[in-house]
DNA sequence: CTCTCGATCATACGTTCGTTTCAATCATAC
DNA sequence: GTATGATTGAAACGAACGTATGATCGAGAG
């Protein structure tokens, strides 16, 4: 007898690589019982609503993402360089293992209201002004403001690389693949290292 | 008697605020011709799909911000720095004075599909290679890989703050504040502009 | 005036969507 | 065995979607 894997992960399987393949409103439910073998209504049962369906997904991929994070930034230590702080705020996200997440982390961050709305506030409020402490400890010349506007410049980089991860080696013959992770992350945390100590400009408080 | 625009234009316009408001899939054409105060017959009348719309939209808006970067480009002269290169390219788009045109964009260059099938093909693939060529000039001891990573991140910070700008200062208590369009120029090719003079990363070839 | 033709109108078509219903099924406890 | 509560199944709901149709309007030409 095949061993069946629950109906409730076999969903959250499906969606995840769906959503993540075709965006949240490019997807039916439909699509995803379709793909997971289960019936419509299961969807329904174990998750009431396709908004609750996307918030467990996102829980599921995020939660551990952020375990991570702090985990790295106490592992540098007290007084961490920019380099180890950047590491620690994308490393996680990019090292994530199950390649259908990857996608999907680019949509939930490039989806500003869904963002807005129910990522941040449960999510990602109390880790963004952890780093923003550390960041501003590490470069206490950097005004403020400055600062922020180089981490969302940061989450830029990040978010916009992983989100094209799948479609840019196709308009660049092949570069620019995202399947070596390691290198991955050294890149991105060695580009936005550099803007974070590039001099402020000048119009900043 | 009121001057009346023409329907089509009013179309236009409606699409192009509700598109970068709520996507392309979370805007109805009964959303659009509400808005315009136009007969839902109109857009296909005028546009014969959906699809033809965004692509008018896009085309709209992509064509000038192409043509002033070539201009911008062409005016620094025949060795231009690395900020000249990237002011080129990333101003125009910075600089659109249609403020419902600022997320539209941000929309675009965050939609993989739409973007690889039938923005970057019709409207960006000239203008990329034009910038490449610069900036390897530019930065003749960069491995062309990793010029191309940066070139990548670099759209990342761009697309990323177009794309935030009306959300953000929300979650920063009115930070990170796009209305002052010259200085984000300046705040973003200087990001990236260091960036592009980090050291290259070991792994590039 | 009448004719013409592009533009606009109300309305409807067929499809797909998220969600709901309720009967059928399964595992477990008694 | 039977009873019970959780899960799955087939089918349908109303709503919203993109698109199409055919009548009507209105300005310019003759």
């Amino acid at each position: 007898m095949i061993e069946r894997v629950g109906t409730k992960i076999r969903i959250l399987d499906a969606a995840e690589k769906l959503f993540g393949m075709n965006g949240f409103e490019g997807t039916s439910l439909r699509d995803i019982t379709t793909a997971a073998e289960v019936n419509l209504a299961a969807i329904n049962y174990h998750f009431q609503t396709k908004d609750s369906l996307i918030d467990a997904i996102v829980a599921r991929r995020i939660e551990p993402v952020n375990k991570k994070r702090f985990e790295l930034l106490e592992a540098a230590g007290p007084n961490p360089t920019v380099e180890e702080i950047l590491t620690a705020f994308m490393a996680p996200v990019m090292r994530v293992k199950v390649d259908a997440a990857v996608p999907l982390i680019g949509r939930i961050l490039s989806n500003p209201e869904m963002f807005v709305e129910r990522v941040f506030p449960k999510h990602l409020a109390p880790v963004s002004q952890r780093f923003i402490d550390a960041l501003s400890k590490a470069l206490p010349e950097l005004p403020p403001s400055e600062l922020l506007w180089r981490l969302h410049f940061s989450v830029g980089v990040m978010t916009h690389t992983m989100l094209w991860g799948r479609i840019y080696p196709k308009i660049t013959n092949g570069v620019c693949d995202i399947s070596d992770r390691e290198a991955l992350v050294e890149r991105t945390v060695q580009f936005a290292a550099a803007g974070f100590r590039a001099p402020a400009s000048k119009g900043s408080d």
